[in-house]
DNA sequence: GTAGCTCTCGAACAAAGTGCAAGACCTTTC
DNA sequence: GAAAGGTCTTGCACTTTGTTCGAGAGCTAC
C-alpha cells in the first residue's frame, strides 16, 4: 500500500511546516500524521518522542542562516550580517524561541553558528571569555526579539481551538491591555501610536536599534581595553 | 466543612510556588489543588482557566521588583538598578520567560515597570520613539537572559515524570551536546571551561557584560545625537 | 427555618503523547 | 517462486491533563 515510506527527514520537514503554521503547541502527533497522510503512531518508528522531533526541527532550521565570511569583511559588518540572518530566520520560524525556553537544544546546526560567533568576536579583539559573553549577549537579544512574534501565532491557534473566533478574542485581549495601559501616562501617550500591546507589535526597527546599540557598546569596551593596555 | 475558603489570591500564590518549583509545565490543576488541599475543580470557581492563572501569576511577581527613584540618581544608575532588579526577579521565577513566549501577558504589574522604563530612557535624552526602542531592547535582553534557567527546571521536571532518573538523563543530554561541540574548534576549546551546554550554564556575568554593553551603546548614540544636533 | 448566595466536590468528557502487538510490505536467499 | 526476516504501518488502549456540569454543603439575611 505505501509506495513511498516515511523518513525521519520527511517527518522533520512536515513538522517544521506545522510549527511555522501553528506554533509550538500546534505541533501534535495527530495533525502531523494527517499532514503526512499516515497514522499518528507511524511516526514513532522513525522518531523516539515528540521532544526529539522538536529538537531535530529546531536544529534543522539553523542551516537556513548563511555563515558570513570572516576574512572578507570587518567584524562589525560580519556581526550585523550574522545577527540579521538569525533574526530573519526566527521571523520565519518564531517557535524556535518557545522551543528554546523549554527544550535543551543542542546539535550541529546551532553549534556551527556558535563556533562562528566565537570566532567573530575573537577577531573583533575580545579575549576568549569576553568573546563568549559577547556572543551569548547577541544570541540572547536575537532570540528574545522573536518571542513577540511567537505569542501571536501561539495565541491565535490556542484561541481558535475552542471553536471561538480567534480574531475577536485577540482583539478583546488587546482592548483589555489598552485599558490597563491607559492608567499610566507614558503608556497612554503611546496608545495611538503602537499598534497592539507594547511588546507583541514592537516596531521592527527595535531590532536594528538594539543590535546597533549592542555593537556600539562592544566597540566602546574594546577601545577602553586597548587604552588601558597601552598604559 | 471548609473553615477557610479559597480565594483568587491564595490560588495565585500557590501557583507561583508551584511554578517556581516545577516550571511552566509543572503547573497543572491537579497538583495545584493538592497544594491547596482542595479538589482540582474547586479552583475553577475563582479562576476561569489555566491560562488566566498563568497571566495572574506572571503579573503578580512584577511587584517584587522595586521601582528606582528617577529624581535621586542619574539615568544610568537607575537603568542598571532596574534591569538588575528584573534579572533577580527572573532568577527567582524563571518560568516568566516561558510564559512570556506563549501567553499574552498584560496587566498593571508589568505596565508600571514599562511606564517607568519609558520615563527612564526619556530622561536619558532619547526621543519618545527611541525611548520605546531602548526600553524594549533592555527588556528583551533581560527576559532572554533568564531563559537558560527556565530550561533546567522545565527539563528536570519533564524527565523525572516518566519515573526515570532525571539527573542521569540530563547528564546524558549534556554528554551528547559535548560530543557535538567537540567537532568545532572554538567550542572544543571551551568544553572544559564552561560547565554544561553553551547557553544553559552561561556564566552569570554574561548578564552584567551584556547590560553594560547595551548601556554603553545607548550613551554612544545619545552623544552622537547631541553632536549632530549641534551642527 | 428557609431562601438564596457562595463555594466545593465527584463524575465524566475531550485532547494529546505514547506503548504494544498484530499485520502489511519489501528484500534477500535458497 | 516461496519462505524468512527485516522494515514499516496501524488500531487499540492507557495515561495525563484541562475543563464542564450538576449536585450538594455551608453561610447569611430575613
Amino acid at each position: 500500500m505505501p509506495r513511498d515510506t516515511l523518513t525521519a527527514d520527511r517527518i522533520v520537514r512536515a513538522a517544521i511546516e506545522l510549527l511555522d503554521d501553528e506554533g509550538l503547541d500546534g505541533l501534535n502527533m495527530r495533525s502531523l500524521a494527517k499532514r503526512l497522510g499516515s497514522a499518528p503512531t507511524a511516526v514513532y518508528w522513525h522518531i523516539k518522542t515528540r521532544d526529539d522531533l522538536v529538537r531535530l526541527a529546531a536544529d534543522a532550521i539553523w542551516h537556513e542562516v548563511e555563515l558570513p565570511d570572516l576574512d572578507a569583511t570587518d567584524w562589525r559588518t560580519a556581526a550585523t550580517a550574522h545577527a540579521t540572518g538569525m533574526h530573519a530566520m526566527l521571523t520565519r520560524h518564531p517557535w524556535l524561541g518557545q522551543a528554546f525556553s523549554s527544550h535543551l537544544l543542542y546539535g550541529p546546526g546551532k553549534a556551527r553558528h556558535d563556533d562562528l560567533s566565537l570566532a567573530l568576536y575573537e577577531k573583533a579583539g575580545f579575549a576568549a571569555d569576553d568573546a563568549d559573553r559577547a556572543a551569548a549577549t547577541v544570541f540572547i537579544f536575537v532570540i528574545g526579539s522573536a518571542l513577540g512574534h511567537a505569542i501571536e501565532l501561539s495565541l491565535k491557534h490556542r484561541l481558535s481551538r475552542n471553536g471561538a473566533d480567534a480574531e475577536q478574542l485577540m482583539a478583546d485581549a488587546v482592548t483589555r491591555a489598552a485599558e490597563t495601559a491607559r492608567q499610566f501616562p507614558r503608556l497612554r501617550e503611546r496608545l495611538g501610536t503602537t499598534a497592539a500591546t507594547e511588546y507583541a507589535a514592537a516596531p521592527d526597527n527595535t531590532f536594528t536599534f538594539g543590535l546597533q546599540s549592542l555593537l556600539d557598546g562592544f566597540e566602546a569596551r574594546l577601545a577602553a581595553d586597548r587604552a588601558s593596555r597601552r598604559d
